[in-house]
DNA sequence: AAGCAAAATGACAGCGCTGGACATTTTGCC
DNA sequence: GGCAAAATGTCCAGCGCTGTCATTTTGCTT
């Protein structure tokens, strides 16, 4: 079951300690029985004992990925889960394992046992002031957020939100929309705040007065996009586009606006944010706000990766630029 | 930095043995000896050193997730998230953690590295014949599927492919559809398999000769629905109704039929398979076969820990039954 | 209060590996 | 052939924890 380092060593004819300059700074050891070696440990099927070698250098091969904390189900985003396939796969191709970490109510500790095995981790999402942030932050475990944090020293990738907000709420005025609903996320989140701040100096560059009324907050699922829609298609009066800033609240728009016997975008139109995978196949086709959950992942982990190996990084906060995807999902306003 | 178990023990004014024993079986600690130690580790935050533990009880408090390989993206159906989710929270409600195990072409041995620390895995997909599975199963470590493979040892928890296919089939046949076009994933999945089988079940239950040329075969994705559709619409003649074995084919395949200048479900009716989260909001709202990714996820990750502890199994294959939910995609074909 | 079994606690080795300090052997080269 | 440099080996300690077994303490009994 168990073959050591022992059994390479004396497969290999060598000293245990030859093998291990293999396993690490093989430039010590001769080519030649660095390959007798290798033989060796390919025959005997030999992995090293990760536990035992985390152990003796005090580090680790795996990285953390938080993926959400307070609830159960928090993976529930397509967009999340690209996320977490760039983290994943940049990870692996450069040898390191992905522990994915959840937070349960029953289970609130989870992030620090963890943390005693990871070489560092990556925050899935972000809420303000986020009490796991500051621990990990105050315990010196390397980690990079996949959202913004108005913190100085807080390293993130993030999709510019103020920026993707402001270009979908500036199409939707220049189709005409003056009453633009916006479906927000929960309050807390920075990419909630952000999108906020778009909408609105989205708005004020068009001289359009700010109503609160027409602006909800939900948790980026299409059960809440739904829910919210009916309550702004309430107002008085109601908006003519509403911008939902997850295409899965989206999706629960347009469904609630067509039950409501308004059409999409002939009375409605409805702008979304991610541009996920069926974003382009939904009926109509949802115009949306893309970013890259995959690049986001990737450039999380690749910062992540830099900053366990203590090399230099060029920026530590890095904001990718959003870009309108124009489809059937919006429309001039209609004539008053 | 590190607060060890000698930080604690002498703290507490014991020895680290009885640490040790609080940590594990305190039931041979005196309650007063117990209460000081845990005074002590509560007092200096103490956490265990999981890799200290693991190395000296040669167990783990990982399972591993196998989330698919031989490719870059498979995590990208939204129902497997829910298995991910089922599986996770379950471990960890049991005091056990996650590590995704993705196995990418570059790093063909990620499943073999990561079983050296994992005390279990959970396979996500199955192909028929895994060369993962059996390397496992001669290593001697517990390991559960989330999809039916035809071997009497193989432990596993799926949902009746069969019977879920055929349900869906014969819901478009008692609608009046002769014709219905068949979407499978990849020909080696257990999954495609299961549900051919289902279908020409059906079809035969029903006296309805069984076309090849309408059963075609993707990759789960909606793109692939898209574009498998396009080829069912030019078949001659073409179907009245579509089965897709995924929610997210399906997606691709209502949107195409639109592009096709027909209508969903005037003239072609669509059945997905899954019931996702965004299936009902859906324009239309999609008819589909429901079944739970994450009783899924949850049973598996249970029946995994049985495992691992060495308690009986009630039952080692476990099916799950699947239900139709018939929303305003499926309608009755048209007089021809 | 002595005596004794049971309960509680401690001392020590060892899990598989790495790191350091050094001794010894092998290599390559003039 | 001789010498320095490179390669390899030896030995020991230690990462933080647990298992085994010996030792001490406790709680009862008579």
């Amino acid at each position: 079951m168990a073959t050591t380092i022992d059994d390479v060593a004396k497969k290999a004819g060598v000293s245990i300690k030859t093998v291990s300059r293999v396993l690490n700074d093989s430039s010590k050891v001769s080519p030649k029985t660095a390959q007798k070696v290798r033989e060796a440990m390919e025959i005997l099927g030999y992995q090293p004992n990760v536990l035992a070698r985390g152990l003796a250098k005090n580090t680790s091969d795996v990285i953390g990925v938080v993926i959400g904390h307070g609830g159960d189900l928090y993976l529930s985003n397509p967009y999340l889960i690209d996320v977490l396939n760039g983290v994943s796969t940049t990870a692996l191709r450069n040898g390191y394992q992905v522990l994915l970490v959840q937070t349960l109510k029953e289970v609130p500790h989870a992030g620090l046992i963890a943390a005693k095995r990871v070489a560092g981790m990556v925050f899935m999402s972000v809420q303000v002031d986020d009490a796991n942030v500051r621990a990990l932050s105050s315990a010196g475990l390397p980690f990079v957020l996949t959202g913004r944090l108005d913190a100085e020293t807080a390293n993130f990738v993030d999709v510019d939100s103020v920026k993707g907000s402001f270009i979908a709420t500036e199409h939707l005025i220049r189709l005409g929309h003056t009453r633009i609903g916006l479906i927000l996320g929960p309050a807390n989140h920075t990419s909630s705040i952000d999108r906020l701040r778009g909408y609105r100096q989205a708005l004020e560059a068009n001289a359009i007065a700010y109503r609160a009324n027409l602006v909800v907050s939900g948790d980026f699922s299409a059960t809440s996009g739904y829910g919210l829609t009916q309550t702004l298609l309430a107002q008085h009066p109601a908006p003519t586009a509403i911008f939902a800033i997850s295409d899965l609240m989206a999706t629960g728009a347009v469904r609630a606006i067509e039950l409501n016997g308004l059409s999409v975008p002939g009375d409605v139109s409805v702008v979304g944010f991610d541009d996920i995978s069926t974003a382009q196949y939904l009926n109509p086709p949802l115009t949306t706000v893309r970013q890259s959950g995959i690049e986001k992942g990737v450039l999380a982990a690749k910062m992540l990766l830099h900053l366990i190996r203590k090399q230099p990084l060029a920026r530590n906060q890095v904001l990718l630029t959003p870009e309108l995807v124009v489809r059937e999902s919006t429309a001039p306003a209609k004539r008053q």
